[in-house]
DNA sequence: TTGTCGGCCGATCGCCGACAA
DNA sequence: TTGTCGGCGATCGGCCGACAA
């Protein structure tokens, strides 16, 4: 999946650690984690040292939830103490996302979503700086400027929606066919966020950020 | 949930052990339905003698698909010997669903959905069968015949339709208002089966049984 | 600048009848 | 008896403008 589109849904919040740096892995936290195969194991150690192998990006496939994979490997007590003593770095000198993103600035938009954006009468209403930092540029000469736009999600699936500019007197950027099609598939609700995110290459990325959830709140859903 | 209904999703292949019958177990089938989890267990032995201690319905909250959680007892050899011989018997005693079946004989019907059954261009046409024995009988003395029918599903949830009779010449029954909403609810498809089951109590009863589907089908879905 | 609403057109849903298998 | 289809009315989706926050 896309680097920056995860992070860009992901938020500010969350980091990565790095491959080839080191940690210390809490496994009982992680048990505490999954309730439904809760055990108790004794003998477990309270820490392992441990050092990053790899670190997979994904997205759930129905929700598009992002969350990651992290490959770890327990190393030996020697290991252990020469970072400590800093004879052997913490970092393991790969880039960090941070870093990347200092020099390659995406061009970004999140909007949380209105009850005029999710409901069944109309499209979305494009914040103007949205549509000026990440969809290419209309051609205001003509009466009724508009376009497709093309964005893949996290899974790499292309959406297509109409872009139009000013509808009525007080100019504005709407996406219209497309919208609603997208709200159902996603199952957004106000309150949910998305992200418009242009690359460096052009292409447009659309990311989606749900609001505060429950566990099970789909046993709540409308109908 | 419902005994009968349960019993009717399930179909006729279907037989439950009873509670307080002996069973033998076999853990390494058991182990192979679960291949996620698959591992090789030494020591395991290839069955065990047990008590089944409780049977209860279950249906999957998303697809209605009906289960059972059988609790098992491993019993001692010194009961398995008395089985064997005949000085303990086998089935518990507790009344076998067989024989409730044939003292209590509910009306029910069972129906595999059509392509106009399922398509968006009208309603259900309700086999007169399926109506004379499970339906509140309809007033024909009216030029339209016609009631609400209320039926409950495996989890309870009350789905409502409007039934008909006569509707053009040859006369039929009919399902209308209501029937594609539960069309679409259940995510039914031409081949599933309904079926109505009208219990003692005279309350309706609907269920769902699936047309032959495949591991992870619902990747397949139309949109 | 942008959230919401009234108006309105068109597409689809869904009810009715006809007809045939 | 019942599966399918043509027809057509009612409903809803969805695009436009106006207006106000």
């Amino acid at each position: 999946v896309c680097l920056e589109l995860w992070h860009a849904c992901a938020g500010p919040l969350v980091s990565l650690p790095k491959r080839g740096s080191f940690v210390l892995y809490f496994p009982q936290g992680h048990l505490e984690q999954a309730p439904d195969f809760s055990a108790v194991i004794y003998g477990l150690p309270p820490h392992v040292f441990c050092r990053i192998l790899d670190v997979k990006l994904h997205a759930e496939r129905d929700s598009d939830e992002v969350y990651a994979q992290v490959s770890l490997l327990p190393e030996s007590e020697d290991i252990e103490r020469k970072v400590r003593e800093g004879v052997v770095d913490v970092d393991g000198g790969e880039e960090d996302y941070e870093v990347f993103k200092r020099s390659n600035t995406p061009h970004m938009f999140c909007k949380t979503l209105t009850a005029s954006d999710t409901s069944t009468h109309g499209g979305f209403s494009v914040p103007r700086r949205a549509a000026e930092d990440c969809f290419p540029p209309l051609d205001c000469s003509q009466p009724r400027p508009s376009q497709e736009l093309l964005a893949r999600d996290l899974h790499g699936l292309e959406l297509c929606f109409r872009h139009i500019y000013r509808v009525g007197q007080p100019r504005k950027h709407l996406l219209t066919t497309g919208w609603s099609a997208f709200v159902n598939k996603k199952k957004l609700v106000s309150g949910d966020a998305v992200l418009f995110l242009r690359g460096d290459d052009g292409k447009l990325r659309l990311g989606v950020r749900r609001a505060a959830q429950f566990e099970g709140a789909s046993a709540f859903s409308i109908q």
